[in-house]
DNA sequence: CTCAAATGAGACATAGATGTATCATTTTTG
DNA sequence: CAAAAATGATACATCTATGTCTCATTTGAG
């Protein structure tokens, strides 16, 4: 039972994710019914409204990095190491969304790994810089502040229906890449 | 003293979006806090939570639609107006915040305003297409959810620390009309 | 199939937020 | 200055969200 339990934990999880995204102010009952389960089985799984903020935060975390593992870094000029980038994590809006408004700030194990994680935005566009795909006098903090805001705004578009789910990448990478690239 | 209670109106108001922008779950306490009153004089201004919300929400489109009937469409060429839109909006960044995350969708007013204000927003990309700053292939969704993204990413950017106040307009109108723009 | 584990529903106590009322004090007006 | 209005502090009742517990029912393991 302990794997169906695990899957269980993480379909609640998508469903918090979802529901705080759309309502940060939801509570527990509510995201309980969106979930499809118990609020007592919520509190089993996740002690309290804190625990659940916490697991949410390290689910979120573990998908964008996973979403970032499975890129070939190595067999891609760093034009197309952006385009995965987009394709893999836009659909994680959610998850963005929710690490940078309402994670824990309590917790240093989540901090640290948000900073990594802005670390590795930093070093994707140097990257991007250094292969000349961004240009040089573009500030490295507005860079990460704009490809921040395209793959947040990106999946949000696509979820009032704004853009197509399947235009979405394209549109963004466009959008990024002449933005921020050398005006030749 | 009406002059000065409306006034007064107007710094709690201030006070509220800028406590609601960084913390959504801010209590009635903290709002009066922030603002320098006591919470029972919150209650005699604007009776409820829910009126206080309202009241917010009112300010903030009263703000934008300020902010932009002081820009002299006339005398500008089409860049010219996307640059002092950007001047005029991002340092209403909050509002801006406010109103796509918890302004009261209950009010038909407020929801009316709203649609109003995009529909603007999508008439100045329009124009923007028309005036050759924007490529004609970009959908006018897009172009919209950019701008939106961009301002509120500028106005974080800036209170974040990442981005000086006196950069921010120039990256955020280099980023948009490029990204945007048509790359000849 | 049988039994143990897990779940949902509900009761319950508690804490925090909200809204109302009162009163002494301060501020504004005339 | 004197009256009136507004304010802050406080007390109070109420409501909602939270967390804990129990128990009948369901589900899964052996």
């Amino acid at each position: 039972m302990s794997a169906k339990r695990l899957s269980r934990r993480d379909a609640v999880l998508d469903a918090a994710i979802s529901t705080l995204a759309a309502n940060p102010n939801a509570s527990l009952a509510e995201i309980a019914a969106a979930a499809g389960i118990g609020r007592a089985t919520l509190h089993r799984y996740f002690g309290s409204r804190h625990g659940l903020l916490n697991e949410v935060a390290r689910r979120a975390l573990r998908d964008v990095d996973e979403a970032a593992a499975g890129i070939p870094y190595d067999d891609l000029s760093p034009a197309q190491m952006l385009q995965a980038v987009l394709e893999a994590v836009i659909p994680l809006g959610d998850r963005y969304y929710f690490l940078s408004t309402m994670a824990p700030s309590h917790d240093p194990e989540i901090v640290a790994a948000s900073e990594r994680q802005s670390r590795e935005l930093a070093d994707m566009v140097e990257a991007l810089k250094a292969g000349g795909v961004f240009a040089s006098d573009v500030p490295t903090r507005w860079a990460a502040t704009t490809l921040d805001a395209m793959i947040w705004a990106g999946w949000a578009a696509v979820g009032k229906g704004d853009v197509a789910r399947n235009d979405v990448v394209d549109l963004a990478y466009r959008t990024i890449v002449l933005g921020l690239g050398r005006n030749q």
